[in-house]
DNA sequence: AACGATACCGGTAACGTTACCGGTATCGTT
DNA sequence: AACGATACCGGTAACGTTACCGGTATCGTT
């Protein structure tokens, strides 16, 4: 093990200015029974000795820590770096400090379990709060300050942000079904997470509304990777009859219909159609027409809530629902129609160089 | 405040299962000296109760926290994300657990004060070892286990991770020359960095070995972010001898060079070549040439270092080199030559969309 | 002059865990 | 039969901080 020599603590600081441990440890802390002069010489004996509170003690006594804990399955995708930035700019407006903790790759026991330990841990220990991303398990202990992002259940009983995904799913439908196409693609995501189920009902719904038949060899389930998107995609594209337009359910895997069509010799828009879901940034280079969902803002908005659950002050809405919107860019178009569906001509990949961050976030 | 009940702990475990703290702890430890039957009965109240170590106790008590602290000044940049990707494939393969600690923009005190605040914080109270990223602080203590990615000096004392940002730059510059540009602006990125400096060293020294003359006036200095790309290229390229190339020493500097030569209507490669260095996930989509750096790589070594010192284990060196290596892509010609400089033709945006991932990680 | 209010500070205990010491029961060995 | 080795366990103290209680000095008020 690495040898440490002993730290500076409250006690070294408190002989070093002549006063008792309660004192420093108030003049750290901001009371107001401490003269003027004491706190100054605490203060100037602090930075001598280079002293800074161990947080390990100080949350075992006192029960604060300033922290907000964040818990991801994986800190490597697209989805996950986009809630992050999100919880990272709630945090710098507050007087919180953040702490991602990702289970890895769960090496034992499972997601489930890992993710209620680390809750566990993360409440009990060292934060004061935590946001748990796309989690696995349903139900946390409702007494203790948790909020996920996009949880597994539509009505969770612990606080959530999650987006409309139904809505926006039907609103991608309606936006293929009004360029004319009639056999659509779908790919599915993690079918343990609500947000999937969400978005295929929104597909069905959809084609129902539009007296469109439903043909179940259209529907394939990928995990929402990119590699899912690339099998899945092979395989709606090898059919005999296949669809003219693909609706991904999320953008990682549309870009893995982008590979094969690329591969196949397809040209988006003009032979195949894609929408996507999420607006994750690579999409906008891709020229991909996706489903917003404001990813990072719901982890601004979820971070907001834990610290006012930590606070004490009454949620407005337990679960918060976050409006997606449709962007359209240059990765679908009217069937038959050899103009792109904007009305403008031109390579779409050349067009979808938007540095601009067109459907970029709200402020 | 958030009200909390009082949580399960040793001693209610140890009274459940009929044996002393002393013995859970053992059990929780994995200590040999415990009964089998009672290790089974312990993990099984632990279970039942729901139990979960205080980290915050064991810590102070036992100084072993199995956490690495990564530290960062924000999350929401490119290199900082592809660093903590590397991160955390490491800590994935280790028995260690993350702890992502963002200075976030720092209120108060500015950023020195508050690196050797959260660095002294992480490694006396909750982590056991730290990451630092871009700092800002030359010199840490010593006996601490900290390592800096991207240090502020060349020869830190330190350990250290660092790309051949010289190297790297020369060779950028060398392509270049070779394609016969005389003229060539440079973006110098944030200054306090020692890699800012080696690049700009790179830029000058490649230029006297090729016998070119050396302009000032083609030294623009930003700090690393697409903005000061854009009001650095604006200005160089309003010269009225206007360079031919552009060596951006950051990937973000040179999506700005971009976005500005598309409102100039200048054709990339056609009318004006782009170098970056640090090769970002977009910059593939961009189809920018540029000087790869490993970040994520770079990470994962780091992160096997911070476990060596952790664990006692000598390093190889305190230094690590991380080879930079040229990832030529479309933004370059030339020239004078109208064809692409890799002797294609067509769009070279067009081309730019490689989904494969070439020029991607080491494995 | 006596009292109460106020400002300021110190001492003690406790947060929950583990290191360390030492103790008992059991069993094999001579 | 006596002893040592071994397996297993409990008690105590300590990690560094802050909550809480209570105490003194000072000063203004009646």
């Amino acid at each position: 093990m690495y040898k440490k020599k002993r730290s500076v603590t409250i006690q070294d600081v408190a002989k070093a200015a002549g006063v008792s441990a309660s004192t420093v440890s108030r003049a750290l802390n901001g009371k107001s029974d401490v003269a003027g002069e004491t706190q100054e010489r605490i203060l100037t004996v602090i930075d001598e000795l280079g002293f800074t509170t161990n947080l390990a003690a100080r949350s075992m006594r006192s029960h604060k820590k300033n922290l907000i804990g964040l818990i991801m399955p994986d800190i490597a995708y697209p989805f996950a770096i986009e809630v992050m930035k999100g919880v990272n700019r709630a945090i710098a407006e507050s007087e919180f400090d953040l702490l991602v903790y990702t289970t890895g790759s769960v090496r034992k026991s499972g997601r489930a379990y890992a993710e209620r330990k680390y809750v566990s841990l993360l409440t009990k220990s060292i934060s004061d709060g935590v946001i748990i991303v796309a989690p696995v398990v349903g139900e946390f202990n409702t007494d203790e300050p948790i909020i996920s992002i996009d949880p597994v259940m539509s009505n969770p009983t612990n606080p959530a942000v999650h987006a409309t995904n139904y809505h926006g799913s039907v609103e991608a439908m309606d936006y293929l079904i009004e360029l004319g196409h009639k056999r659509i693609g779908y790919i599915g995501g993690r079918v343990e997470l609500e947000s999937s189920n969400r978005r295929l009902l929104g597909y069905r719904d959809a084609l129902k509304k539009a007296n469109l038949p439903i043909d179940e060899e259209l529907i394939a389930s990928g995990d929402f990777t990119t590699e899912t998107g690339i099998s899945c995609s092979r395989m709606l594209l090898s059919l005999p009859n296949r669809p003219t337009a693909i609706f991904a359910s999320n953008d990682q895997m549309a870009m893995g219909v982008f590979q094969v069509a690329e591969e196949m010799g397809l040209r988006i828009p003009e032979d195949l159609s894609v929408v996507g879901f999420d607006n994750i940034p690579e999409s906008k280079y891709l020229g991909l027409t996706t489903v917003d969902q404001f990813i990072s803002e719901m982890g601004y908005v979820a971070t907001q809530m834990v610290i006012k659950i930590i606070n004490g002050i009454p949620l407005d809405q337990q679960t918060y629902r976050m409006q997606t919107r449709l962007v359209i860019r240059n990765s679908c178009q009217a069937l038959g129609n050899p103009k792109n569906s904007d009305g403008s001509i031109g390579s779409p990949q050349f067009r979808a160089i938007d540095l601009k961050g067109e459907g970029g976030e709200r402020q």
